[in-house]
DNA sequence: ACAAAAGTGTTAATCTTACACCCATGG
DNA sequence: CCATGGGTGTAAGATTAACACTTTTGT
């Protein structure tokens, strides 16, 4: 009955894990997928997905095949909220976790029901049932995180597909912060930002006017070299770009660095040169 | 020569480390604890002091303890700011190390040399020597954190002593934000926050007037009952109070809220009932 | 009396908020 | 022609930024 345990330190070592927030946006409201757990401890009880990382894994890169073994998606959004390690989390052993929160564009929404997991499916975060371990916590901080964010960066766009209206973006700020915003006052600040640009293109769908469709520009735009770059054109735009940069800003271009490394990394994984 | 190893496993586990950020405010300049390691890896390099996280401690606790057995401090600001691990981080074996800052008032600078340290001593933080690991990574993260939160919190509190004048606060914004900040804009938009207290007490030396002492005014105060209570006042200072805190110091209270509680925590340990 | 830091208000510019109507489309 | 969501401007209020002189003390 005794299992073979060939792995042995000086010292007792913890378990580590990742566990996920994967948030989305599903019938305009924020979602986040959660698990029901199929053993013991908390058998039947929605958690976090997530599972151990392994000994030579990077801790972005567990958090990132969790995320892919889950849905499937590769390249979304992740960003680390912190480690979780109060001593008994985990009735079975020692396990500290790292916690990560996803986005995935709302129109990716594919589940894989994985090893653990007896069901998993999307909740509605005002409406989640109550979560195994300690997850409610890591799930509020995760949430926060993000209603900070989601002011002081592009992260918003993380929600959508490449193109989107700005009704689109508005709603994943509404559903974001929890409350309605004014739809004026909402555009006249994203006109404030340097990453968004019209692409030109409609799109046309139900009885009404058709939205023009937008794209997020790519950080390499707007770095700082956008400060003096921009400056010297007479074109509003550059200008106009190179000046909210300066008006503090680099919030946001920073942010969509990070976020651009994190994908680039698992995207040039399964891009062929050109 | 070979070592018992008596802690085995089914899987293999990482190490798990708290590494500590500590920052204070020496000669009006934001300054941190570097020590200089004794053995390889890395002999004779700085960096940042911390050690493994003990098999049934929480990490904020191993975190405390390592600041208390660093500096003799017990009870100062501490905040987890994620966890570092690359696979190949420590050259000996893959180690997880979860950093924390932390902040301890510049009237406290006492150091003791600990076990693995030839040295510790206070680095101001533009002119760190080339760091151990990857802590300057963890370091710029601290930092980050840290400029992030002085204006957003009351963090700024924890660099002095319980009185202190509006000069020395403003000097802690000036280390922290790397400029000089206008004085008077400076003590207007201090009016605005809820948690600073005019004791009435005079600090004299030099030959010039003497500052007025302020202290911090703990969270209880301020918290969100103070939104009900203060507005029935008709002494301004509640209701300004009030006021102030609904106009979006919830975070300035929030952040109280875990300041106090992580450092009661600590402090609890070592005060008698009254 | 002078050197040194403490303390104090006003104005212009910017940003934020509240608010209501016309437009283009599909049915 | 009507229902639906898309799109647009202005004025008042609040916040931020720039800026210089008087006060109080110790020597």
């Amino acid at each position: 009955m005794t299992e073979k345990k060939p792995f042995s330190y000086k010292y007792p070592h913890p378990a580590v894990a990742a566990d996920l927030a994967i948030f989305t946006l599903h019938e305009s409201r924020l979602q986040m997928l959660l698990i029901q757990r199929a053993r013991d401890p908390f058998k039947g009880r929605w958690a976090l997905p997530g599972g151990f990382v392994r000994i030579h894994e990077d801790l972005h890169a567990a958090a990132a095949r969790e995320l892919e073994e889950e849905t499937g998606v590769a390249g979304a959004y992740l960003e680390q909220v912190g480690a979780f390690g109060a001593p008994q989390r985990d009735p079975r052993e020692r396990v500290i976790s790292v916690a990560f929160f996803a986005i995935i564009p709302s129109d990716t929404i594919h589940l894989r029901s994985g090893g653990d997991a007896a069901a998993a499916s999307w909740w509605p975060v005002n409406e989640l049932p109550k979560l195994a371990f300690d997850h409610i916590e890591i799930l509020e901080q995760a949430r926060h995180r993000l209603r900070d964010k989601v002011r002081r960066s592009s992260i918003a766009l993380r929600f959508l597909p490449p193109e989107f209206t700005l009704t689109e973006l508005q709603q994943v700020h509404e559903a974001i912060l929890g409350q309605d915003l004014d739809k004026r006052n909402f555009r006249k600040w994203l006109g404030s930002l340097p990453y968004l640009r019209a692409t030109g293109r409609m799109r046309r769908g139900g009885q009404h006017r058709p939205a023009e469709l937008y794209r997020g520009i790519p950080t390499a735009y707007i770095d700082s070299s956008a400060t003096v770059t921009g400056a010297e054109y007479s074109g509003s735009d550059g200008a106009s770009i190179a000046q909210a940069y300066q008006r503090g800003y680099q919030d946001a271009a920073r942010e969509m660095t990070t976020a651009f490394e994190s994908t680039q990394r698992e995207l040039l994984k399964r891009v062929r040169p050109a």
